[in-house]
DNA sequence: CGGGCTTCGGCTACCCGAAGCCCGGTGCTGTAGT
């Protein structure tokens, strides 16, 4: 037997089975990664073929793919994608979900077990499934494709607490391979995403972040008003479609009405609208009936068009990679586009809110106190029995268990809770829980403030987000934002030329590690001539004066 | 935390400002009832 170069046979699939003459180096290197057995991260911009990753790793490798993917419709665009390469290219492919008839859920399954289907599509949620994990258990999965990936960092601590649960499901289904995809991840959240998957030693395929058509703009308001205004005028007068985010779904229809009112076919997005409506509007865009779509944070994943010339934001957004991502929908077609954030210090407090709904310690509570007795005197309780015996929705329960978990007062397995020391009370398995809540408040309260840096800096705005994604940006500034224009980016610069020798004497490079003295321990993501930023592990993000670290030679100290 | 709406108090006007109150974002699921 001749043994065919495993690139070449990779370029051979993607050519006859996929269609795609030609493979980006990511996309091989990745693919020939998982072949060999290794875990695997992609951070690549939508668009550069990230499914075509999972696609043919799960056609190069024997058993069934698993994709976790957090929306539905995300499913059924991936479905439809691969429908489209016949079932005859071995690329047949099923989801299971709620929103398909149970007929449709029982021939997935058997077609899965039959070998007709390579590809299942879950939303995590079914992974918490008993009966799902069983059938998949059976079946050998070879590879666990996680897209968007960012969701177990962004939505794991509260909103979807399954995406933390899914470390879990990968030693349930007997490792198999597991790859992670999405487009848009700083450093921790890259790392929390290797620790959440239980990812071991995997790739990481990171592709530059840099998006120089981007044109980036800041405008400061004092006056909600002026601010409300300046938005409608400016998003009237631009050229071709765009998409405009507000935090609250009011603020969405009055800009929508106001933008209508101004001769644009602008349409209102977020989750209080029907399902029906919401298909209608995105279709209406992609379509190019809809030039303008206001929304929330709840539109934009799946979207895929390439000539949105503008994004602006009516808000400020809860951090940078929320921010990123927003904007990176513009331009995809290379050609110039608009990133323009219309800032006010006050909308801040809106997402502070948002990051400050803690953990309920009541729930957590009940949950701690019930899974003690049961342990007491029967040593353990099924997650399923405990639902129904306290009256909580799954998602609450999850999240209950999630944080007590973490905080090592229970332990789940086999969908069985159980209490790690009996002698513990529940009132200090509590107050641990809540400790590490906390910690999750005070990070995301840290990347809002990221969010003020971000807008209210002087510097080039390129600069400040590459160097937050751990990328470096050449001196000099990107000259397509607004700092560099007004040549407030050269200023600053020059300033940095005049920092007194003990500050420039106090040196700190990007990733080294450091212990600060009350915040703990820390890593540099940001170094400047005057200040530098570091992510706490307790506290988030936090920017220190060099001059003050001068100052106190115990106050951040290096550690190696 | 701050915006927007309603209510209240002042104290004499058919109204104004202050105070009080409520609200604010992302999606899965499974099941009851038509």
């Amino acid at each position: 037997m001749k043994l065919v170069p495993l690139s070449m046979r990779i370029r051979r699939l993607a050519r006859t089975r996929l269609g795609l003459p030609r493979l980006r180096p990511g996309q091989l290197e990745a693919v020939k990664a998982l072949a060999k057995g290794r875990d695997v991260m992609v951070v690549m911009p939508t668009g550069a073929g990230k499914s075509a990753v999972y696609q043919l790793a799960g056609l190069l490798l024997d058993g069934p793919t698993v994709v976790v993917s957090p929306l539905i419709a995300l499913q059924r665009d991936q479905l439809a994608n691969l429908a489209r390469h016949g079932e005859n290219a071995g690329l047949g492919a099923v989801a299971v979900n709620s929103a398909q008839s149970r007929g449709r859920t029982d021939e997935a399954w058997e077609s899965l077990t039959a070998g007709d289907a390579e590809f299942v599509f879950l939303a995590p949620e079914q992974l918490a499934n008993q009966d799902v994990l069983k059938r998949l258990s059976e079946l050998k999965v070879s590879l666990i494709a996680i897209d968007e990936a960012h969701c177990v960092s962004a939505w794991g601590h509260d909103f979807r607490p399954d995406y933390l649960r899914l470390g879990d499901v990968v030693e349930t289904l007997g490792r198999p391979r597991v790859l992670a995809l999405t487009a848009t991840a700083a450093p921790p959240v890259r790392a929390e995403i290797v620790e959440r998957l239980r990812m071991s030693n995997p790739v990481q395929l990171v592709t530059g972040f840099d998006r120089p058509n981007l044109e980036l703009e800041v405008r400061r308001f004092t006056e909600a008003r002026h601010k409300e205004k300046a938005v409608v005028e400016r998003v009237a007068g631009l050229e071709g479609s765009g998409l405009v985010y507000a935090a609250t779904r009011r603020a969405t229809e009055e800009y929508a009405e106001q933008l209508r009112a101004q001769g644009r076919t602008a349409r209102a997005y977020h989750a209080g609208l029907k399902a029906a409506e919401r298909e209608e509007v995105h279709h209406a865009f992609l379509a190019g009936e809809v030039d303008v779509v206001v929304a929330t944070n709840a539109f934009g994943m799946g979207i895929n068009k390439a000539d949105v010339r503008f994004v602006v934001h009516a808000d400020v957004p809860d951090s940078i990679d929320s921010y990123y991502q927003e904007i990176g929908r513009a331009g995809r077609d290379g050609n110039p586009a608009l990133a323009c954030l219309y800032y006010r210090p006050e909308d801040l407090s809106l997402r502070n809110f948002f990051a400050s709904a803690g953990a309920d310690e009541e729930l957590l509570a009940t949950v701690a106190g019930a899974v003690l007795e049961h342990t007491k005197t029967d040593g353990s309780v099924g997650v399923v029995e405990l639902r129904r015996e306290l009256e909580l929705t799954h998602t609450k329960l999850t999240g209950a268990v999630n944080l007590l978990e973490q905080a090592g007062a229970l332990a789940l397995k086999d969908s069985a809770l159980s209490y790690t020391d009996v002698d513990v009370p529940a009132a200090a398995a509590v107050a641990a829980a809540e400790a590490i809540d906390e910690e999750h408040t005070q990070m995301d309260k840290s990347r809002v403030s990221m969010m003020r840096g971000y807008a209210e800096t002087t510097g080039c705005r390129r600069d400040f987000l590459l160097g937050y994604f751990g990328e470096e940006h050449p001196d000099g500034g990107c000259g397509n934002c607004d700092s560099c224009k007004s040549g407030s980016t050269a200023e600053q610069e020059a300033e940095a030329e005049e920092v007194p020798p003990e500050v420039a004497a106090v040196q700190f490079e990007t990733n080294q590690r450091v212990r600060h003295r009350e915040w703990g321990p820390g890593v540099v993501m940001r170094d400047e001539a005057d200040r530098i930023t570091v992510l706490f592990e307790q506290v988030g993000y936090r920017t220190l004066a060099l001059a003050v670290i001068a100052a106190d030679a115990t106050l951040l100290v290096r550690e190696d």
